[in-house]
DNA sequence: TTTAGCACTCTCGCCTTGAGAGTGCTAAAA
DNA sequence: TTTTAGCACTCTCAAGGCGAGAGTGCTAAA
């Protein structure tokens, strides 16, 4: 499908148009406002054939056109102008990174939040995650009886913690030793070698890396880290939200982590970091996305620690903006995590 | 104000049977939905009567009644009955605790899902929180460079982590070493006395403290611990959320961390762990929950840790099951806290 | 190839209208 | 004194009719 260089002036214009009004737009609505030198009956024509083309669509006889998801897609690639993000815009998010705690956890709440009020959607980050996990350091600390607090670091900085019940109580001594112990034993070892190890400790120790073990490998499945989410509000006053109960289900999605998993799961995993990839209502695959988009992208370091963000909003979004902000949080998250959390 | 027994039945049924239609409540229909032994007049008489003490309102002359803000508040004040949990609800609830895994953030989030799916409305629920920072242990983890991995435990299990940026490149076992020593100096002391132990150590030990004090007070400053939500959802396809934008700005408030860190403090902070608040359409003080009623409790160990929990949705809540629920869950979560985290 | 002109179509807001639900009042019954 | 039947009145809401407005497609001329 070729179109002449008018066509994707009007496919263009069009979608512009139909993104901030939310209506149909017609010929001579379209010629009026944009002062386009032909006519509306020129414009009429060439509709004509953006509608067999199947890139735009009459809600009824009579009506202005609204584009397709197909028409979306050719918009989202191949006409789209890789605009970057105004300078001015660019500094206030960099500064705003700087300026907070030097904390993976803030960046990633921060960055949840930029990507919201930047795009007026809702967005979401997920923590950067190691495919492979690789140990690094155990704390184990006593808090009363038998309950211990263990503390797991793997390399690039994953932390997890949780409580584990020993068959009896241990001495806070006892348990750094072990801990101690532990950690010089395992430091840059990966699950397998964890468990070649089991031998090499006595019962508590054996325990201990049990329970370290199932953790690692649990760690290891789960395809993503933490997931930050904001900005579901600001979803909500757009028409599409506020009319139908069919649009709403999209936030559910977001909600139910183990749907949000899939979903990411089968598509960003796929991209490559620096990429980024726009889903357009649903792909035909996810029902409950058909009013929505998604912008997606992958950040991090490709060989070691990747996460993914993105923004969900309705079809009719601002594509361009919204992908230059994309990208841009993407690479400020990969700078940040590159710098402070690659082993 | 006094009512008698059948005005009181007659508030009762009306507040049902609103919450069940979101319909204003005729006198006829409620005589015979409910087989009341007395005729539409007599309703309608009682009707007039708990208009004019402004429990009941007229949206229009000649539509029925519908109960005011003051009428919720008469209800859940003195007719609640408290049903308590059935038996079965109870012990799903209670498996699904003991059935997940030992650890205090999954409890949490767990929490906030039983209460979204009981209520079928939002669900929030805050970490346990000391309001004395005492500390508990610390560990420094190289990470590369001056980089750092700051990990403090306090008393009670809260845990903070933190990247911090040293002037000089220092090996993992001098920062074991330093961790270690201040690990024991400063056990079970509070901000005040780390203070005064600054001189106790050498320069990189005093870096080290100042953050570490630095990272103490800001813990005791903040009034609640992490927020977990749920089921921000279900509450969108109650009737008042589809509708006005005015009850959807009510979800802004759970998503905006200021905001409901300064409800949580100016409201559930004051209640006794045990006890349960209901916050009816804002109490004239938030704008933004006009549309929205809350059921808040306190949970943990009055003296030591607490957090709270809460539920949020329209005005028109069956408040007895919710307050069963929010009542139940906040038990639930006071065993587990004290259980296995107490000092 | 473009454009002016025209007949035609469809939506949307506005109005009217009638059915339905509910109220308040009054006078009779309990 | 309290309750109830009866009745006139009010208000909403859904349905139908109507005209304005916006938009289309087609045709013939530029």
């Amino acid at each position: 499908m070729q179109l002449t260089d008018r066509q994707k002036l009007i496919l263009t214009l069009i979608i512009h148009e139909h993104i901030r009004t939310a209506q149909p737009v017609g010929s001579k609505s379209l010629v009026e406002k944009y002062n386009l030198a032909m006519s509306s009956a020129t414009v009429r024509n060439e509709m004509s054939v953006l509608t067999d083309y199947e890139l735009l669509r009459q809600p009824h006889t009579s009506a202005g056109r609204v584009p397709t998801e197909e028409g979306y897609r050719f918009f989202v690639g191949n006409l789209v102008q890789q605009s970057g993000l105004p300078t001015n815009t660019r500094r206030t998010i960099t500064h705003q990174f700087y300026q907070s705690r030097q904390d993976i956890e803030q960046w990633l709440r921060l960055a949840a939040s930029v990507l919201a009020n930047q795009s007026q959607a809702a967005s979401l980050v997920t923590a950067p995650h190691a495919e492979k996990a690789i140990f690094k350091h155990l704390e184990l600390i006593a808090t009363r009886g038998r309950q211990v607090l263990m503390v797991l670091v793997l390399m690039g900085g994953e932390i997890r913690q949780q409580f584990i019940s020993l068959s009896e109580p241990v001495s806070q001594e006892r348990l750094s030793v072990i801990a101690a112990q532990i950690s010089n034993m395992c430091v840059r070892c990966d699950v397998e070698k964890i468990s070649r190890m089991r031998t090499q400790t006595d019962a508590l120790g054996k325990d201990i890396l049990d329970i370290l073990i199932a953790e690692m490998t649990l760690i290891e499945e789960s395809t993503t880290g933490e997931i930050y989410l904001d900005g579901m509000t600001n979803v909500l006053s757009e028409p599409e939200f506020a009319e139908s109960d069919e649009a709403r289900q999209a936030l559910h999605i977001l909600e139910e982590r183990s749907l949000l998993e899939n979903l990411l799961a089968s598509t960003v995993m796929n991209i490559d970091v620096g990429g980024i990839q726009v889903l357009i209502g649903g792909e035909g695959t996810w029902q409950e996305l058909r009013q929505c988009s998604i912008v997606l992208a992958r950040y991090g370091d490709p060989d070691t620690l990747t996460g993914s963000i993105g923004v969900l909003g309705p079809i009719r979004m601002p594509y361009d903006r919204t992908i230059s902000t994309v990208r841009f949080v993407a690479n400020v998250l990969s700078d940040l995590v590159t710098e402070t959390l690659a082993v």
